[in-house]
RNA sequence: GUCCCGUUCGUCUAGCCAGGUCUAGGACACAGGGUUUUCAUCCCUGCAACAGGGGUUCGAAUCCCCUACGGGACGCCA
């Protein structure tokens, strides 16, 4: 047996004491956001450690694995921005990457296993042979009587829960009777293989991890590190986060058009902290600061309205340029706005810090590009409640069509001097109705900056058609 | 059923490893108030938790034990 299974020369120094992690999912259709949390995890400590990030995919059997399966996967990796440094796309030294792929190696390490007295065959199936004494019991959860094994406890070094002790009492099959091996095999065989130096993954592997040390020891390869993270629970009701259901692909979140990294720093968020207040990070400042002793030990629960929270919060810090490329695709496909340009931008630049998602961005900026939006009936119940709306509108009418420049401080000017000829001190009486007979609504960026933006003919053409069209 | 892991406000969590600084801090949510042309933003205030019981100790959210509850594993799924 060789020593070190690599098919190329290294040196044991610089190898081993970079880190290498990896993210192994198996192509399922959907990115089911737990994994998509262990996937950041492993990109954090990978990225935090200056280590390399491996994708590994393990597509073993399966009819489901098939090339959009993958897709689903590789694109939602993109959007979230977890690059990884070796897998599908990008190759790598260790390679392939792919587990369909990597047969004969899998078949090179089961027969070691044969050598060495560690499998045998059993009903067509390979089986992994503990060591220790064999004795017979019935077992209440499989209603029979069994063979089992007393065998030597593993001790697992775990940088999350500690020293985790269990005893693996059945030998368990590694080859399936179809040829296929199984997933704990591939997994420690590529591990190995890989150099895969640390071990981050759900809690549900936790009890696998016995498995995991056996055959680790068996090959007498050394153990990697491990960190067993919590499990993300249905945000009401038992359970883990089921495979079903809203809110649980990240899929539907790139289609609702929430930031990639509001949901990048909610999924940090969720289980592990930085050990003081602060909440929202820059991309960097989480590199920065994630580490292996800041996970949680319990589980936690998807709270959507702190995700919307954080989303809408990275949306205000979102630069300028960087909020009008994500803006405009979505107001395109939402017909709002067609047309890329300077409107557009004054537009979301008025915008930006008023909104709350991007989802409903369209909804919001609707009426600046369309005639044809809703008046809000119950903002105009309450514009109609009291004074004489449609005279002030008459007035603010004859105001802005005096206006010369048409900016924010002639606006402002016009305003004023209306207010003053009517013994008003501010202009605020003729505000409401101005906004509604241009927009529909009673909220919106701040009035004067958006009369502005919208231009003089817009806002005195609507103004005009107001009475008209609030009739109907 | 067996084994493993866990348990601080409704939720995410700080504090726990190195017991006193905790009348337990922050955030989301919720409630109230203020600012504002704006059922937006922003600001202020409030609400609300150490699962229970024993022990160790001058002193326990912090250490130990038990119980309860939650989660996970026990597949020729991954």
């Amino acid at each position: 047996m060789t020593a070190w299974p690599f098919s190329k020369p290294y040196n044991p120094l610089s190898v081993m004491s970079q880190v290498r992690v990896r993210f192994a999912p198996s192509p399922t259709g959907t990115f089911h956001i737990g994994s998509a949390r262990t996937a950041l995890f492993n990109w954090l400590y990978a990225r935090h450690t200056g280590g390399t990030f491996v994708l590994r995919v393990e597509d073993t059997d399966h009819e489901r694995n098939t090339d959009e399966a993958l897709e689903v996967l590789l694109s939602g990796m993109r959007w979230l921005g977890l690059d990884w440094d070796e897998g599908p796309e990008v190759g790598g030294d260790f390679g392939p990457y792919f587990q369909s792929q990597r047969g004969e190696l899998y078949k090179e390490y089961i027969q070691k296993l044969f050598v060495a007295g560690r499998a045998y065959e059993k009903d067509g199936a390979v089986f992994f042979k503990l060591e220790g004494e064999r004795y017979t019991e019935y077992d209440e959860y499989h209603k029979a009587e069994i063979e089992k094994v007393r065998t030597e406890p593993q001790e697992i070094d775990d940088a999350i829960r500690g020293k985790v002790v269990r005893a693996e009492e059945r030998d368990f099959v590694i080859v399936r009777s179809n040829g296929e091996p199984v997933f704990h095999l591939v997994n420690v065989v590529d591990d190995i293989t890989m150099g895969i130096t640390h071990v981050i993954r759900g809690e549900d592997h936790l009890s696998n991890t016995t498995k995991h040390c056996e055959l680790f020891k068996a090959f007498g390869a050394p153990l990697p590190h491990f960190a067993h993270i919590p499990m993300i629970l249905n945000s009401s009701g038992p359970g883990k986060m089921s495979k079903r259901g809203d809110g649980v692909h990240v899929e539907d979140y790139e289609k609702r058009h929430f930031l990639p990294h509001g949901l990048v720093n909610f999924l940090a968020l969720l289980g592990w902290n930085a050990k003081d207040d602060q909440e929202l990070f820059s991309l960097d400042e989480l590199v920065e600061k994630f580490d292996l002793s800041g996970i949680q030990k319990g589980n936690a629960r998807f709270d959507e309205k702190k995700l919307a929270h954080i989303n809408t919060e990275q949306i205000r810090r979102l630069p300028m340029d960087s909020f009008r490329e994500m803006a405009i695709p979505v107001l395109q496909e939402a017909g709002v706005a067609t047309e890329d340009g300077s409107y557009i931008d004054a537009v979301l630049k008025l915008c930006q810090e008023k909104t709350r998602s991007m989802a409903e961005l369209p909804d919001f900026v609707a009426y600046f590009f369309d005639d044809a939006f809703i008046f809000d009936p119950k903002a105009g119940e309450r514009l109609f409640k009291k004074g004489e709306p449609l005279e002030r509108l008459k007035e603010v009418q004859a105001a802005l069509a005096a206006v010369e420049t048409w900016d924010v401080d002639s606006l402002n000017k016009a305003f004023t001097d209306l207010a003053a000829s009517q013994g008003q001190e501010k202009p605020f009486a003729w505000f409401p109705v101005t906004r509604y007979s241009v927009s529909g609504t009673s909220g919106g960026p701040d009035l004067i900056p958006m009369l502005e933006v919208m231009g003089r003919d817009l806002v005195l053409s609507r103004m005009e058609a107001f009475p008209a069209r609030y009739q109907a």
